[in-house]
DNA sequence: CAGAAGTGTTGGAACGCTCCAACGGAGCGT
DNA sequence: ACGCTCCGTTGGAGCGTTCCAACACTTCTG
């Protein structure tokens, strides 16, 4: 810890120039002749100057920094859509500031408070929890993008994901066609996201005839979610041959809640999952699953979000993109 | 977007109050009158006030914000180590701000660099991949943890791992007690962590008289890694009949190249991990492994850097947690 | 050879906040 | 009535930058 650091203005002093001519070099300028350029980027390295940022934002307004609000590290999709975000950022010249929400609307209203007062020039929201009224709100106060939800018309407010209904009828149609009837849905918690699904789940099921099969189980987003879910559809006794889990992660549990019954998947079981996340992909999980492109999502998003940093006042754009069923290992025909 | 953000004079005004009361009411103090308060908060409230972080950071020389560098989302065990974090920096009042290294060390340099021009208070360094000579700059610029890694004796820095190569070696004991002797390593690249674990599993087996048994195959810290290198291991026509994985990430990867090759789990090759993600626990996987305790690991690193901001000249600290071998189902006794 | 057109450089104002010394007025004791 | 303290409040300086108008030179132009 340096006793104080360096300003520009010790820099300008050792240069022997003002420090204007300091804050031209630092940003690279053209205007700034060879000799002085060379005496104060010299000077700088000697003294270990290192720009203020807070300083530097505060002086023309801009912070050059987009904030990610993501609501749950742990799902590894997240991580994905970020690595696709984050290039996309640091190619604009943007840097990015990550903070989670923990799955908590009331954390995650306070920590985009946070990102606001470092007056971030973008947002982009991953799987927020928040009620559309808040959305509004901040829409207001700065360009935002929200990934994977859906949320149309709101002014300011761009929004990406992919078709979460489709996606679930996708799911539906596929062990549907391998002859499954009694298919049961491990769902994942009330919101927005696993409602759609759920509702995809039921229309599905309903136009292939088999609104009598339906069969939710109470789950989440979380492997535990998924084991406690399909625990409960196995422990049923209603004797479903095919479970349609809310998201990878689920399905991973109740791939454990099988194993742990004895239960033989696909043989005694199909298991289909939803994300497309690359874990499920391994030959020893081989996860039958509705795909999002992720990190495509990322970097649309990032695209969609300089979009609108560019020109605030363009009506409101949805992208949809299409998922995309992925046959694995987890599902096969029903066995008569 | 509104046009003009309201500063604090615009608060001010319309409280018809001092900007220095404003100041002084939105933090808290406690010498504001109750009128005052109540008009000042109002005024606030009626404008959207939102105080300018930069500008703050700038007058009192505090950034508030601690950031942190991850150098991998795409490993959930960082993902858990981050959650363990966040709750104990968020205690302390202060805010983190996330980057990603992507793993290679140009970028993540570029990303301290930019932390350190935003003022952050303190560096969180997890699973960094850096020279130490670079350490050595950054420790004298802003107190600094390393998370993953042993740096003792660097000035001003103070790091928290396990003991890899102990940890290395209770796998490989636990391999032998379980009559093994064809036990192989699947690394996990070059970097320093990797190494220690193969230089653990390296003195096990000398300790155990296995020294002409050790066989190292090139992987990585990744699924893909693991599943390379396990492929390697199952097809030399060595005969292995355990495989040390690098990592928990690497050894579901491992277990693919086993399921593929009808190489059956435990039963013809035993399989052990290295990190205790929670993702291995599952039944469907169930990797016997080397656990870290990683939400604690993230909990203390946040108190060792608390401790060193409050006191930047103690001399550096290291901790040392124990790693944990679990036993699940991915290691069963040789058969003969 | 005067005036115009650059070139490289400069000081000062501004950004929005916190800190500090100092203020006036109320309440106290003498 | 006087000074004293205490309390709530205030204006101004300062944080480290960027921006802008203006500068002194040099080099062209007619």
């Amino acid at each position: 810890m340096a006793p104080n650091r360096p300003t520009i203005n010790d820099v300008a002093a050792l240069a022997g120039v003002s420090k204007s001519l300091v804050s031209l070099a630092m940003r690279g300028s053209e205007r700034v002749s060879p000799e002085s350029r060379a005496a104060i980027l010299d000077a700088a390295n000697t003294l270990g100057y290192r720009p203020n940022a807070a300083a530097r934002s505060l002086a023309d307004r801009r912070s050059h920094t987009i904030g990610v609000v993501v609501q749950d590290l742990l799902n590894p999709i997240y991580a994905e859509i970020i690595d696709g975000l984050q290039s996309e950022v640091r190619g604009h010249g943007y840097h990015t500031m990550l903070v989670t929400g923990n799955e908590d609307s009331v954390v995650e209203r306070g920590e985009i408070e946070k990102l606001l007062e470092f007056q971030v020039e973008g947002l982009m929201l991953i799987g927020h929890r928040m009620p559309s009224g808040a959305l509004d709100a901040i829409a207001g106060d700065c360009p935002a993008v929200i990934i994977s939800r859906a949320e149309r018309g709101i002014a300011g407010l761009d929004s990406i994901s992919n078709d979460d209904v489709a996606g679930a009828r996708m799911a539906v149609d596929h062990l549907v066609s391998l002859g499954h009837r009694s298919i049961a849905h491990v769902t994942g918690g009330e919101n927005e996201v696993a409602l759609l699904r759920r509702s995809g789940y039921e229309e599905s099921m309903a136009a292939h005839g088999l609104a009598d099969q339906i069969a939710c189980y109470d789950g989440a987003f979380t492997d535990e979610g998924g084991y406690r879910g399909a625990a409960a559809a196995l422990d049923s006794g209603a004797g479903h041959t095919a479970l349609f889990v809310a998201n990878d992660l689920a399905a991973v549990g109740a791939l454990a809640a099988a194993a742990e019954r004895g239960v033989a998947v696909p043989a005694d079981v199909s298991i289909v999952g939803y994300d497309g996340m690359a874990l499920a992909g391994l030959r020893s999980l081989s996860i039958t699953t509705i795909a999002q492109p992720l990190a495509q999502i990322g970097a649309e998003a990032a695209t969609l979000l300089f979009q609108r940093i560019d020109d605030p006042a363009r009506p409101p754009a949805y992208i949809g993109v299409e998922p995309r069923l992925i046959v694995r290992n987890s599902t096969g025909p029903l066995i008569a």
